[in-house]
This record gives structure tokens, sequence and C-alpha cells, in this order.
DNA sequence: GTCTATATTATGATAGAC
DNA sequence: GTCTATCATAATATAGAC
């Protein structure tokens, strides 16, 4: 398949180095993408490596190869998950560093509807392994959700200082509130089945982050 | 183990029927009952055949005997969870019968919030097959959602008539209060490992009934 | 109905050629 | 780094004694 590269029986490395890492690279990326996918809609039991491989379009062995073994695929995964979410935050926080504070709570409930209807895989990958209390979901919340909450309590403290908060505590806020925001995007097949509405469109995702924003915030 | 019954070779079918039958139901029974708890925490791929046999201290083969396979054990527990469900509201509306209108609204709302924390195995259930959409869930839908959503909506309509009810339509608030009133209860452990609170206890329930209660409800 | 033993399959992980 | 072939294990389901 490649094309040949001269008598040169041994290649030397300078003109081996590259390329083969960027496939590589490449490789590796394309079985997180799959993982992440396969994870969230089945679970770490169910979600298998073989499937994984097959819907990536790479070799069973190459998971292998890359990750060690399926735990540390699956860390991959949450890796790059919340990475995504910072990533996307952090533009986000600098893009309204200059709106007024109660107009920035504003937008931050809003953008967390937007973002959970963009990214179900994220809620459903939490939601798989919140549900039992097993070492996953220990790591998760050492080495991500923990970093996460503190920034939610800022949010909160803000929107306190403007009066805009309905009543009670960091803790029940926040799980309603992101029960609120994710759970119609999560279970968006279940809401089509069951209701006829698809949870996805535009119409929608507005309709909803109106919803939750007048749940959390008391009118004026 | 069992007593002598004398020298009779056959023993007559009069004598025979009650005692077996009884003990049948009873064991599965107490399959159905370690199966709810076994596929709610795991999923139904993470819950084997053998590990629910050995919780309920019984036999495999028993499983496939009285259910023929995993699938149809399943198909038992969900039919079980959702029989106490209907059961539990069924009283509770009769109870409720000479309540007005706006304080039977609140009061279901309410309810619904314990009944989610008497009962996280239910929405754990819930989560761990809506997250996908396979068979399993077309099945949940079909035989026991599509039955409820319609007394939600007669809930609704009662609360709009009051002119208590937030805005926005059946849909979005039907899953924006599911998740804001199940999801502290789903996530349990994670909520415990994260903030430290146990939404269990008794305070933690009735100060989330009462958050979602306002969530959903305007002040008059 | 209950139990023991086993057949069959499918999964995660590995070995080794290229 | 990539691929094929394979091992070891664990799961569902079954067969048949009692």
């Amino acid at each position: 398949m490649t094309p040949a590269r001269g008598p040169a029986s041994k290649p030397d490395d300078s003109q081996r180095k590259r390329r083969p890492q960027a496939r590589a690279l490449a490789t590796r990326d394309q079985i997180v993408s799959t993982a992440i996918v396969c994870f969230s809609n089945l679970g770490f039991e169910g979600a298998t490596t073989r499937w994984i491989a097959e819907q990536a379009g790479v070799n069973q062995g190459l998971i292998t190869h890359h990750f060690k073994n399926k735990e540390e695929l699956w860390k991959a995964a949450v890796d790059r998950l919340f990475a995504n979410f910072r990533n996307d935050f952090a533009a986000r926080m600098e893009a309204w560093q200059d709106a007024d504070r109660a107009t920035r709570v504003r937008l931050i409930i809003r953008h967390f509807v937007r973002y959970a209807s963009e990214h179900p895989e994220q809620l459903r990958f939490m939601m798989q392994e919140g549900l039992n209390s097993g070492p996953r979901m220990q790591w998760l919340v050492e080495n991500h959700l923990s970093a996460h909450y503190p920034q939610f309590q800022a949010m909160l403290r803000d929107a306190r200082a403007e009066n805009m908060l309905i009543e009670g505590d960091d803790v029940h806020i926040f799980y309603a509130f992101v029960g609120a925001a994710s759970t119609i995007f999560a279970l968006s097949a279940e809401c089509e089945h069951l209701t006829g509405l698809d949870p996805a469109t535009e119409k929608s995702i507005e309709a909803h982050a109106k919803l939750v924003e007048a749940m959390l915030l008391v009118t004026p």
C-alpha cells in the first residue's frame, strides 16, 4: 500500500518519525471519540471493546496498545469529555466578563441548558456512573466534579447578591438545577417516544432554557 | 429435612398442592425483589443472573425456570416496580379526594419528591434504560410510562386552572419536574461524595420537596 | 420445583508476525 | 504501530438427576 521508499532496508529515523506518530494520534483520537458515545449510551459494562473498535474503524488490539485496558480507555474518555466542558465554559466566561452580574447569572443558566442539549453524551456518562457507587464514580468525583462544584457555588453567590435566586441551600439547588436542565436531553429518545417531542430542536432548547431560568430565579 | 410422610410411595395431589406452590411463589418473589436492586444499580448488562441468584439466596437455574431468560426477569422487575408506584399513588389520591384542588396539586408534587427519595431504585431503573434507545426502553414506554404521563398532565391542568403553575408546555415541565425532583436521590452516592450531604435524611427530603414545589408553582 | 453439572457463546486481554 | 489469531474467563442458557 505505502509507496516503496527505495532500496534502503532499514529506513532512517528522521524520515520515519513524524508521519506514523500523527497517524497514531489520529487513531487514539478516533478511539476516544467513539468510546465516549459507546460508554455514554451503553454504560461501562454494556459497551464492549470489540464494538468500540469496530465503530471506530480500528483493530481491537490497538485499544490495548494505546490504553492498556478498558478502564484506562474509560478514563481517557472522561478526561476528553471534561476538557471540552471546561474549554467551552472558559471561553464563555471570558466573553461575558463585561456583562453585569445579574446578566451573567442568566447567561450561565441558559448556556448550561444549551450545552446539555448539545452534549447529551456528557450527561448520560455522568448518570451511567453516578447511579452506582463503584470506584469509577469515586474517581470521577475526585478528578473532575469536585473542581466544578465550587464554580457553581460562585454563581449561586452572585445570584444571591442580586436577590434573584430561589430560596434553598446550595446542594439542593445544584441537583435540582442539573436535573431540571439535563434530564430531558439525557432521555431524549424516551421523550420522543413518550410525548412525540424531539427535545433537540432549536425551539425546544430555547423553551427549556427559558423554563429552567424561570424555575431558578425569582421574579423581580 | 422435611418430615417423613409415611410409607406412601407416591404422595397424593391434595396433600402436595399448596405448600410447594407457596414456596415457589416466595422464591419468585425473592428473585424479583433482588433483581430490582441489581438492575437499577448496575443496569441490564451490568447485573448478572449469577449475582442476582446469589444475592437472592436461590439457585441460578431457578431464574431460568421461573422467568425463562434474563429479559423476562427484567420485565417482571419493571412490572413489580410500577405496580408499587401505582398502588402508592392510588392510595394517596383517594386519601386526598376531599382536599381542594390547589392543595391537592401541592400534595402531589411533594409526595412525588418523597416517593423518589424512598424509591431511588425506581429512578435509577428508568435512567438505566432511558439513556439508550433500545427495545427495552420502548417496551417500558409502551407498557408503563404512557399510562402515567396523562395523569401528570391532568395534574398540570388543575394547577393551571388555579393559576399556580409556572409558564411552559407540558413536556418541558414534565422532564424538568422529574429531573429536579429525582436526580439528587438517583445520584445520592455521588451527592454524598461530592458535597458531604446525604440526601436521604428526613430533613433533606423536606428541604428538597419545598424547593421543587417553589420551582414549579408561582407565588400568589 | 429445586439442584448440579455443563454446553455455548462472547468478552477482555495477550502473543507474535509484519 | 498495526494487524491476525488465540487464550482465559465469565456469562447465559440448558440438560437431567432428584
